[in-house]
RNA sequence: GGUAAGAUGGCAGAACGGUUAUGCGUGGGCCUGCAAAGCCUAUACAAGGGGGUUCGACUCCCUCUCUUACCUCCA
């Protein structure tokens, strides 16, 4: 059973319902008015491993729903300044968006709804609010009364006096209470739709809470999240919202990603710390990016360093290394090396003998406990780490059989692929070609021809492809996905 | 000013009321034609300060200090 901690109750919650094979998730996207950074990545990646491991291990159906915003001040700007419209900014960014998550080996969510094409929802949303009594129209727009809400400030831990102390914002005086927020904002430039109370756009919140409930049964969802910096205002919104049209629970659990920091602080377009994903791809591949954004625990912020994206970077060397090893002795096993698996067998007895076989799915065991306990990513790396020294441990005392081999590498790609993490495919014919590289530099080398046999070596480097020699004249290569490094960030 | 979260060994970063986290780094060794990778071994008094609860606390409670985030758009 997977659980996670709920921001709302500050319980850990089974995503799962009693009796339920499908788990809904919304997650709040991105507004598109500029490129996707590391900060967003790291949510998404987050929310992309939950639902594999959901699906994969959990054997559940997940749906996944992630909005769009784009209608919202910032993309109208962006667009005056390019003397473009707004949808043209907005498509742009949101084929970039795809474009780069899918370098990151992020699964494609089920649905992208874009809040322009939910105006009606929206509306519809609204007028069941003012119906309600809970929504008013004054001068500039359609407002959601907060006094109509008790349990606003639940989900950021705030109280209504507290917020009203503190508030920085100069207060609307047309609106009822100062906390009160806007669903619909009267408007006359462009984009602008009906509505039952004038022309205008809505606000920022409705739109997830009109957008789930379309498209996630209308039901209270599974599980709702987002960054932290989501949960006041727009949660919060949402929930109060969402809790008075539908009278009961909107979401089970609400779960949100801690904020990549620079040197400590979080990353914002203010300080102009922002790192983006099509730089930090350049840099350092999806595999690295990956790696890191999983390093800590996801309620945690992270911090975008060059020390930290180096050591992930080493974690992922090992892995490529230890993912050619298995399959070089898977190889060497299915060539019928009896040989040579006699005599591991032989060695194996030696010392605890079968345990090897539980090595492996403890391991997995262990990385699925990690990940059922509210997704501790960070665990999981460990246990695959583990499998990843386990199987070089074996390599060193010369035990490593095929049937190890293949058994600990099905499990490295299984754990892989829920982390979401690509090892390049290789095909028979590729790995035979440069085995008889391989062997033909062997053959220099027994004849002492050393100069020969390094130039292959730098030939095969050139290709990525390194070259490990054992005693007793094996050799192992590992095909190494080229990184460039942060230069400098 | 209000609210929340957090302070773990050189760095990164978990779990747990009593047992070695783990990784990186660093020293030494093994392996190699040389490398590289890996292995072995060593290294770390670890728990922000001060109280308390307990047979026992890094883990629970209080307090102080500091950090970050949120209170405006934000993943």
């Amino acid at each position: 059973m997977t659980v996670l901690f709920d921001t709302l109750s500050g319980r850990k919650i089974d995503p799962v319902r009693p009796g339920s094979s499908t788990v809904g998730i919304y997650l709040c996207g991105v507004t598109v008015y500029d490129d996707v950074h590391i900060g967003h990545a790291r949510t998404i990646v987050v929310f992309d491993v939950l639902r594999n491991h959901l699906e994969r291990t959990g054997g559940l159906s997940v749906r996944m729903v992630q909005n769009f915003t784009d209608v919202d001040d910032k993309i109208i700007a962006r667009a005056r300044a390019e003397d473009t419209t707004a949808a043209a900014i907005s498509g742009r960014y949101i084929n970039r968006y795809h474009d780069e998550l899918n370098r990151l080996g992020v699964q494609r969510a089920d649905v992208y709804p874009r809040a322009t094409e939910h105006i009606g929802d929206m509306i519809h949303f609204i007028e069941d609010l003012v119906r309600k009594g809970v929504a008013y129209r004054s001068e500039n727009g359609v407002y959601f009364a907060v006094s109509k809400f008790p349990r606003y400030g639940a989900l950021s831990k705030k109280r209504t006096d507290d917020l009203q102390l503190g508030a920085r914002v100069e207060v609307d005086e047309t609106k009822e209470n100062p906390l009160d927020f806007a669903l619909w904002k009267f408007a006359s430039d462009e984009p602008t739709w009906d509505s039952p109370w004038g022309a205008g756009r809505p606000g920022w919140h409705i739109e997830c809470s009109a957008m789930s409930t379309r498209y996630l049964g209308g039901d209270t969802i599974d599980v709702h999240g987002g960054g932290r910096d989501l949960i006041f205002p727009h949660h919060e919104n949402e929930i109060a919202q969402s809790e008075s049209r539908m009278d009961g629970e909107f979401a089970r659990i609400w779960m949100h990603v801690g904020m990549v920091t620079i040197q400590g602080e979080k990353m914002s377009k203010s300080l102009g710390n922002i790192r983006t994903l099509n730089k930090v791809l350049h840099d350092w591949g999806a595999n690295v990016i990956r790696l890191f954004c999983l390093s800590g625990h996801y309620s945690k912020p992270i911090d975008y360093s060059e020390e930290n994206l180096s050591e992930s970077l080493a974690r992922w060397r090992q892995i490529e290394a230890c993912s050619c090893e298995l399959a070089h002795a898977a190889r060497k096993g299915a060539l019928g090396d009896d040989a040579y698996d006699k005599a591991v067998a032989a060695t194996d007895n030696d010392d605890n003998d079968n345990d090897n076989d539980n090595d492996v799915s403890d391991t997995g065991a262990e990385f699925d406990w990690a990940l059922d306990h509210d997704l501790n990513t960070h665990l999981a790396l460990v246990a695959l780490m583990r499998l990843v020294s386990d199987t070089n441990n074996k390599i060193a005392g010369g035990t490593l059989n095929a049937g190890w081999a293949s058994r600990a590498g099905a499990e490295l790609s299984r754990m892989t692929g829920v982390l979401g993490l690509t090892i390049p495919e290789m095909t028979e014919e590729y790995c035979m070609s440069i085995d008889a590289i391989v062997a033909e530099r062997n053959t220099l080398r027994m004849n002492r021809e050393y100069k020969r046999a390094d130039e292959i070596r730098d030939r095969l480097a050139a290709q990525n492809i390194e070259i490990l020699d054992r005693g007793g004249g094996e050799t192992v290569w590992i095909r190494r996905e080229p990184v460039c490094g942060d230069a400098g960030s």
